[in-house]
DNA sequence: TCGGGGCATTGATCTAGATCAAGGCGATCT
DNA sequence: AGATCGCCTTGATCTAGATCAATGCCCCGA
């Protein structure tokens, strides 16, 4: 726990600059700053959400379990972004559980201060819807993924979709263990690997998390990546 | 096209109740109410929305279509409810391409128009992120069905989840041919079938499109329903 | 230095579900 | 009535991807 103002009144959140210094007051009295370290668990699916989370630093990612007890990973969400709004909003249980894969930091306002101050502030309803509408397109895109491509398609498109996030075009970065991407693509991790050794013959190359893109448009093609709609958002909502 | 008051003022839809009546003017100034014929296109995947859609009366259905040219129905959208608002208020093209299965009647609200009443109306702000949270999250449960479940669960849920949303706790009425349903669970309307004729052996009755379920405790256990996140969810945001 | 545990790859098999193919059953039209 | 067109079911295959199993690799700790 650190202090707020420190924290968030400089802007490290652009939305709390755009606020008026009385409402970000108001706010903030109800909130609170935490560190926490790589694998807390910050809720369980099924739990009523009593905070509204902000990621200021790091990053948290989204689990869904089923009853037998396996897991996968639906998203990551990296600072500056709320985490799952719809939950606070609706009031409604989490339909999934939130752990911490780094060392990072989070503002913490109790849902009902949040939910007040939503529906209060036209600025801070702005930015909500921004960060609802960005997520639910981000599902709708995998949804599409999961439903209309193949494994390896989804993992080819995956890898274009991240080396324009990263803004190259011929290189991507895993961002996490090809297990936790192969649950994200809604795959194996060993079909993940062979996925990824197949397309050696389309035109990349494999080295741990680096992933070398040789010709781009032949893999998209390939992998029916389509531009208008798996091209990653530009952020003009910011949180 | 009809008389905008006849249609909107009088509470078909309980938002446009609540504003005022000035701002509602201001809307309706920049709105249209169109009756579409069964089968109608209301956009194409890829298209930059101009309206903001709401459903009056009727329903549409929102289908994702890959490159290959294969289709698939993502979710339908039952009056009252506005149709994507992810797309509208992020002003970006498309993911789905929406039609209407039957005689429908939508408010058209120019996009700029609806932005600009958002950003300047609690009220309506606060429905929009409704719609918008109710949306997420059941894409949300959509991607959990997807990754976490198989088909026969997935099917076995689905009626189950019809049944509650039908508020008859022993029967379910498909809501559409079995061929689109299908294509919503992601299987072939051939495995969808077979899903249904093995569940026979788990407690349903399948007659048509009339689904009667002797023991709904049985049909959750094998399906592995959960009743804290396959729930519907209760319309607390009205729109 | 030697283990040991977690992740990744690779191979061998198995299977859920897709695909291909053939009727059947209503609808609607002539 | 008969014919045609959609949708649905059922059966026979086929295959993408899961599962099972063995091994390698790398990091970390004693």
């Amino acid at each position: 726990m650190h202090g707020l103002a420190d924290e968030v009144a400089p802007g490290a959140l652009p939305l709390f600059r755009a606020l008026s210094a009385s409402r970000r007051a108001d706010l903030l009295r109800n909130a609170v700053v935490h560190s926490v370290a790589s694998g807390t668990v910050l809720f369980e699916q099924g739990d009523v959400p009593t905070f509204q989370l902000i990621v200021l630093a790091g990053s948290a990612q989204l689990f869904g379990r089923s009853t037998e007890g396996r897991e996968v990973l639906i998203e990551a969400v990296r600072a500056p972004d709320l985490v799952i709004p719809a939950a606070v909003l609706t009031g409604a249980p989490y339909l999934m559980q939130a752990r911490v894969p780094e060392p990072s930091r989070f503002l913490l306002i109790h849902a009902a201060a949040f939910r007040a101050a939503v529906d209060a502030d036209p600025l801070l309803a702005h930015a909500v819807i921004g960060s609802l509408a960005q997520q639910f397109r981000r599902m709708v895109r995998q949804i599409k993924n999961l439903k209309l491509r193949t494994a390896t398609q989804r993992v080819g498109c995956y890898l274009l979709a991240l080396s324009q996030r990263q803004r190259n075009p011929d290189k991507a970065v895993l961002p996490f263990e090809k297990m936790l991407i192969a649950s994200e693509l809604g795959i194996t991790r060993e079909s993940f690997s062979r996925a990824l050794s197949s397309l050696s013959n389309s035109g990349i190359r494999v080295d741990g998390q680096i992933v070398v893109i040789h010709d781009a448009p032949r893999l998209a093609a390939e992998c029916g990546f389509d531009p208008v709609t798996d091209e990653p958002e530009t952020d003009d909502f910011v949180v």
